[in-house]
DNA sequence: GACGTTGTTGCAACACGTTGCAGCAAGACC
DNA sequence: GGTCTTGCTGCAACGTGTTGCAACAACGTC
């Protein structure tokens, strides 16, 4: 129940390097292209955990390569949410967040004031999902859920 | 349990005549202003229920007075949240998002397929509040809360 | 290696919202 | 009615993300 740091990049773990090194392969499956310009992003999301949002990644990838041009990256971001390898939110501000290789499905809680992010586990949003399954027959995505209040130190 | 129509107007009610009247006071009582531009958007609010989006108001505004400035209209919003006459949270698109008059504190709830909208009581969203605020100790905006997922009809 | 398909890119324009700042005007006071 | 204070407006520039379109290039095939 750690806080998420919102720019938290780390190294990836074993495991992880599998999933990056078969990206290519997975748009292959599906006619899709491998070109420099997905290589740079994928490059640039594997050397990040946790949350980033889109600005964030596009700074990145200017980082490496000044040329980038940020449709091509929200572009890319969206296929590369179809095949499962980024999800992505909303934060408090309505601002795109993505979270990279998300290992379970979960949600997010924001404190309002100051600004400190937690992650949902997908046993405490059971009790959402199973509520409003029951009262609506309503299929929560959880992995698309923000919760903004405040959190116990500010309050 | 309806569905919330997005661009929902419709009659005012008689109490809430009253709320409207009592604007122009309740600035000043804070030592704001009564301008041409602030009665302009309380007009449209009251005119309006359920939920509107930033750019919706902006739009009713400029039919009444093309001259009006989009950013005068998203500040006099911010100081009507202040005075509890608006809420915001964010769409599913994360867009801004704002109800008028909220009766009592809700949140909605998107299918992310047929794009409807329906409020969550205060009721159902107890079992959100409490169980984060027993595990965690955060006191969740339920106001604020967004819940994207899939409909009973879509599934 | 050359060729053709068609998925992608780069670019320009747009949509929504925010911010800084100089000048204006609401409203209090005389 | 005149004056003063200071909250508000209008404007311009910016930040983030999306969309349409023509030209380009990945990659399967010969």
């Amino acid at each position: 129940m750690q806080p998420v740091g919102s720019p938290a990049p780390s190294e990836s773990r074993s495991d992880d390097l599998a999933a990056w090194g078969s990206v290519r392969d997975r748009l292959r499956e599906r006619g899709l292209r491998w070109t420099p310009q997905r290589r740079a992003l994928v490059a640039v999301l594997s050397q990040t955990r946790g949350h980033v949002t889109g600005a964030d990644l596009v700074e990145r990838c200017r980082e490496q390569d000044p040329s980038t041009i940020p449709s091509t990256v929200y572009r890319t971001l969206d296929v590369l949410e179809e095949l499962g390898i980024v999800r992505h939110g909303h934060g408090p501000d309505g601002r795109e967040e993505y979270h990279v290789l998300p290992d379970a499905e979960h949600g997010h809680l924001h404190c309002r004031d100051c600004g400190a992010a937690w992650e949902i586990t997908a046993e405490e949003g059971a009790s959402i999902v199973a509520t409003l399954e029951a009262a609506r027959g309503f299929a929560v995505d959880l992995s698309h859920v923000t919760i903004v209040g405040r959190c116990r130190a500010c309050r």
